[in-house]
DNA sequence: CTGAAAGCGCTTACAG
DNA sequence: CTGAAAGCGCTTACAG
């Protein structure tokens, strides 16, 4: 591969006039500029970002680090950090930490030692002990989706209270008083809010707390189908489900459907995130929507703003989740969904 | 930040030791090995990997680009890369080219510019003419999912052919002769083998191939649902469809239950790609799984033993895509679910 | 407007 | 077993 000294030697320049035209310095002649170019052209020239990494302490690298890069919700928010980061002139280094804060702590190393000029991380736990390192080092730093409690840093998150008491209060509203929890772990913000939000509802509607409706998996469809499971065989079951993401809604729907239940006929169902599928599922989904492009384009913009400026104030945002109605909550009971019975699955 | 300097300094050796430490050098003495140790410790000293990838010619990243971050068949693949790329030290860099052939070079530009060991690509077009960059410039490359026509390189895909067949053949022997597909772009190897595999299952049953039940979207959403409009509108509408992948599936069940049509019973259907929601459908959707993780873990093993031996012979992987049999084409008529009706979506 | 020289933080023959 | 020195490919004051 050409380097600089090949292209000053072809172009009969310095290797400092090399890198003026690289960067666009002004000053530099018209004849000159066109010579280098002409060389650069000539060997097909490609400046290493290392080498230039090296040299300068700014990089054109965002760091992204995911908590579990199989849960589709992050797919779309993932699409609005690349877009941002493109339109600047970025590109992304994603990690997924798999929820693993062993993961997650290498990740960050690897980071932290590849200069990247700015981090959004989707922490596996609040207290991020680890993310810590990163604050103190003065990369930057935006929690996304996920709070870091006690870090000072630039955060982007849903309204995850209220999209839960929403769900839960809608589900009240039709009628039903025994409603399950399937939850996230207590650890991580969006699992300790979204429950918040189902207690809320069930207190300022008179509800009594059952504990033994309240399950709590790990965000995973495996969990979703074993807390389903559990809620189902007891000797009263609750007559309705909220479960707190998308991927324990499917595991959900799968023990329901296994069980030759109907929905929401026996059993009611409302899940956090809102899916490219929930509209053809059986029977189609009500759920609450999560802003999920938007959340990561804010994110990308939150760093970016942070980049260009260290002191400015510390940002949270918090963004609105929407509550989409369909017949998974029995909401459009009339219609004859209620016919359907199993479907031989 | 510390630097191998400070730590050599602090430990009354010269920088040379510092490396020899952390390179796992043999002939260090213990005692000086535990100063330096001690001494990094103390300056909570993390090496830059930019200024080791300057030195050394092989980098621990590996590149990825993906050629649509929001399918959600991508995830599970990108989820079989990074695990391997983990368990052997190595780093992802993630790239999406979003379809986009302009996305697509400029990323393998930054790619080359980071000095990658490596890249994984599902490329946006099977010419792949900025693929050849990378060829010539002797990075290892492995094409995914996704076949490179005119390189010589390491490739892993599945057997589209044989999944369009075998799913076409299904609804044929289910009795259906007015099959529609809704396929993918021809200038990408996916695209044009389900739609061979689609051309074959019907000619080896005697039925006549009618290019008016032929449409080709782009594998996202929208088009899958434009496209079944556009079939179902039709005086002579197919009794069954074949949607080449999993986005277009969904846009196809939109626009069906949109129109209030019941499946299987007034049009059957079976697409590719068999996903976490299938089973949830409405309803259960018959299925051609392909092996995504597999997929993933296989090229990313592809890549590295590339990287490990240049001189490796070319080696071409075909995996097997199974057909998930459930109700949507048909198959267990008798068991009740035409009466489901509409849902009220 | 341009060049010579130093330096970013590492690693690696080469001596000893 | 360890150190002095050169060099990876850039950029940037400093002169001119």
């Amino acid at each position: 591969m050409a380097t600089v000294k090949d292209v000053a030697d072809l172009a009969g320049v310095s290797t400092a006039t090399i890198s003026r035209v690289l960067n666009n310095h002004p000053q530099v002649a018209d004849e000159t500029r066109s010579k280098v170019l002409w060389a650069m052209e000539q060997l097909n020239y490609q400046p290493s970002r290392v080498a230039r990494r090296l040299r300068m302490e700014a990089s054109q690298i965002l760091g992204l680090i995911i908590s579990d890069i199989a849960n589709p919700f992050f797919t779309s928010v993932v699409r609005g950090i690349e877009d941002v980061a493109y339109a600047n002139g970025y590109s992304l280094f994603l990690c997924n930490s798999d929820e693993d804060p062993a993961k997650e702590e290498l990740y960050i190393q690897v980071l932290l030692a590849e200069k990247v000029a700015g981090v959004i991380i989707s922490p596996t736990d609040e207290d991020g002990i680890t993310c810590k390192t990163l604050v103190e080092s003065g990369v930057p730093l935006v929690a996304m989706d996920r709070r870091l409690r006690r870090l000072e840093v630039d955060t982007v998150v849903v309204d995850n209270v209220l999209g839960a008491y929403e769900a839960v209060s809608h589900l009240i509203q039709l009628g039903h008083r025994r409603i399950g929890l399937i939850g996230g772990p207590v650890h991580i913000t969006t699992g300790r809010e979204r429950q918040e939000g189902y207690k809320k509802a069930l207190t300022e509607h008179g509800i009594g707390l059952d504990e033994g409706l309240i399950k709590i998996g790990d965000f995973k469809q495996g969990s979703g189908y074993q807390m389903a499971c559990e809620l189902l065989e007891t000797d009263d079951p609750p007559t309705a489900i909220f479960t707190a993401n998308n991927l324990m809604t499917l595991g959900a729907l799968n023990a329901i459907h296994e069980k030759g239940l109907n929905i929401p006929r026996d059993v009611a169902i409302v899940g956090f995130d809102d899916m490219p599928w929930a509209p053809s599922l059986d029977p189609p989904l009500t759920a609450v929507a999560q802003p999920t492009y938007e959340l990561g384009c804010t994110a990308a913009n939150l760093l970016l703003q942070r980049i260009a400026d260290k002191d400015r104030e510390i940002v949270e945002m918090k963004l609105e989740p929407t509550l989409i109605i369909r017949a998974s909550c029995g909401h459009n009971e009339k219609r004859g969904q209620s016919k359907s019975g199993d479907h031989g699955a």
